[in-house]
DNA sequence: GCCGTTTTCGGCCCGACTGTTTTCAGTCG
């Protein structure tokens, strides 16, 4: 079982205790135990059950529960819950509009227990008399039937922020004075995000209107004078909240979250006789406001460095910025090169030299051209013969592009058996080898944990590309056992890849933070097949930095001179980093 | 259900908006 069928599990206890109506705090124990599952590196069957122990959040009683479950496929206790309400249930939750408490109420009065029952029994007028569901409700809750489709889901990070650009924009030249900024899940560079969060200080109050009236809102979900919620077109939520600006840092931080970080801050806040809110901080004894126009100001009043906004997911970042141990995170700057993207001799769009004019504009001073092994026949991977042909074609650009080091790579399938694509002779006289897997997705754990390492095994191997294979809101990664591959990769010194592609962003912040503790270095690269996206490895930077790394933990921020000695076939035989 | 250099019991983050209400519960973030 792995550890986002146990979030599920453990999550779907914490909605059926609220609606049961349980103690807020259980449920949120359950609900905070859910969402560490799910972002924990390790596999939680993997572990022994004093190291679950040790998980934060994680109790006796909790741990207890995930080794039942890991042992048995199942928790009674949850099968108890479920005695008392249908799993169906649990879509209702999910409606805007209904909460806990309705959805026991529509179960216990009417015996409602899917959304089709619902709908039913409002057109039917069966709600009427139910108390606290008048005709609006019932008419918003009916809408939210019929927009679930379109409402549900999260959006990727890339493709949020185009969203959100515009809308900034606009908000930022009705409100020229203000300071209008982006918070919630994607200033912190989550991967996904449900909703985009805008905060506005000092702005005119009418800055709520342009926000109501953006071009692209499909619906006003709720307008008031200091915060409203829209649904844009394609169904994407944004919220936009209106402070004074003496708040505006204390708003900031509120609305950038996450919850787990924000309800440890306030913690500490309050054990140090002070209340933290949107507005700002405040001394408990007196209400004298402490801190608030700046995030700076809130973080140093409670006796803590400014932590970015990357690493504020409650995992350690408030102990760090006690004992003033937060990382110097890695940023685009700092990056150099890129090892890893297409041309049109496989499926890329763009030809050598254009691919290297536009990285150079950039800002880099070395990338390397990865076209694709022959394996992946779709996409016209190159055989031997072709691969340094390529290899030729490449290198002469060196002649016509001034201002960046072109070098000749491969990406080079790593076959179900772990052997490479190519012949060694043939990866021996390129510059860089990228090996991934493209095939056998399927593979049973302990099969592709040999592959892998078979893979690593070959001398030319310099590179683990998108190491888990996974597409976001698509398709899971492939299973493996991680820790033997970092350890192999850390022992043999092959970099292993955070893939910038909007859509796979893989390796993922929690395996990344795992793979460089285990001794790896990483690699930030575009996997660009266009010119354009070769712009990529911003977001593969905000996985970076959520991942705790450095400059120094990034391949790809050393110079060419730095790096070359670091790529396998430089360095003497048998040597490690 | 978790957690503890003021606690092994008694705490546990905080406020805006909506709809159904005559003062507030529910939802949301």
């Amino acid at each position: 079982m792995d550890n986002l069928a146990i979030a599920r599990v453990l999550a779907e206890i914490g909605d059926l205790l609220e609606i049961k109506g349980e103690n807020p705090f259980k449920i949120r124990a359950y609900r905070n135990a859910a969402e560490t599952a799910s972002h924990l590196a390790e596999r939680l069957a993997d572990l022994t059950p004093p190291q679950r122990l040790a998980i934060p959040g994680i109790g006796k009683d909790l741990a207890a529960k995930i080794g039942t479950l890991i042992e048995t496929g199942s928790i009674a206790y949850h099968q108890e819950l479920l005695q008392e309400f249908p799993a169906s249930i649990l879509d209702l939750l999910h409606l805007q509009g209904v909460g806990p408490k309705t959805a026991a109420l529509l179960y216990r009065e009417l015996g409602i227990r899917t959304l089709d029952d619902l709908e039913a029994a409002i057109t039917q007028g069966r709600l009427r008399g139910v108390k606290g569901i008048g005709e609006k409700k019932a008419g918003q809750i009916l809408r939210a039937i019929g927009e679930r489709a379109q409402v549900a889901g999260r959006r990727l990070m890339a493709e949020a922020t185009e969203t959100a650009d515009p809308l900034l924009a606009a908000l930022r030249a009705h409100a020229p004075d203000g300071d209008i900024s982006l918070v919630g899940s994607l200033r912190r560079g989550c991967e996904t995000t449900g909703d985009l969060d805008i905060v506005a200080g000092g702005a005119p109050p009418s800055v709520i209107d342009a926000f109501t009236g953006y071009d692209q809102v499909e619906r006003v979900l709720a307008h008031g004078a200091t915060k409203s919620s829209v649904l844009l077109r394609g169904g994407f939520q944004a919220d936009l909240r209106l402070v004074a600006r003496e708040s505006l840092g204390a708003a900031r931080q509120y609305f950038t979250g996450s919850k787990a970080h924000n309800i440890a801050l306030r913690d500490r806040a309050l054990q140090r006789g002070f209340k933290l809110n949107e507005y700002g901080l405040y001394r408990l004894e007196d209400d004298a406001a402490v801190a608030g126009a700046d995030e700076e100001g809130i973080y140093r009043a409670l006796g803590l460095a400014p932590i970015p906004a990357e690493l504020r997911e409650n995992r350690g970042e408030i102990e760090a910025a006690e004992q003033g141990t937060l990382p110097v995170l890695v940023t685009a700057a700092d990056l150099r090169g890129d090892l890893h993207m297409h041309t049109t001799a496989t499926d890329g769009r763009a030809d050598i030299e254009t691919m290297a004019r536009v990285a150079r504009d950039l800002g880099h001073r070395y990338i390397a051209i990865t076209d694709h092994s022959q394996a992946l026949a779709m996409a016209n991977g190159l055989d031997e013969r072709a691969a340094l042909a390529h290899a030729a074609r490449i290198r002469s650009v060196n002649e016509r592009v001034e201002g960046i080091t072109v070098l000749a790579g491969i990406e080079c399938d790593i076959r179900a058996d772990g052997t490479m694509d190519l012949a060694d002779e043939c990866l021996a006289q390129l510059d860089v080898v990228v090996a991934s897997v493209h095939s056998a997705f399927t593979q049973e754990p302990e099969q592709m944990t040999e592959r892998i390492l078979r893979a690593l095994e070959c001398p030319w191997v310099d590179i683990l590309a998108h190491p888990t294979g996974r597409l976001l809101l698509r398709r899971e990664g492939f299973r493996y056992d991680m820790e033997r591959v970092f350890a192999a990769a850390a022992e043999r010194g092959v970099a292993i890849e955070i893939n910038s592609q909007v859509d796979r962003l893989d390796l993922r912040d929690t395996q990344a933070r795992l793979a460089r503790d285990r001794g790896v270095t990483l690699i930030i690269d575009s996997d660009a097949h266009s010119p354009a996206a070769l712009r990529n490895q911003r977001w593969g930077v905000a996985v970076a930095r959520r991942a705790w790394l450095t400059a120094a933990d990034v391949l790809n921020t050393r110079t060419l001179d730095e790096l070359r000695p670091l790529l396998r076939r430089h360095r003497a035989a048998g040597s490690r980093r």
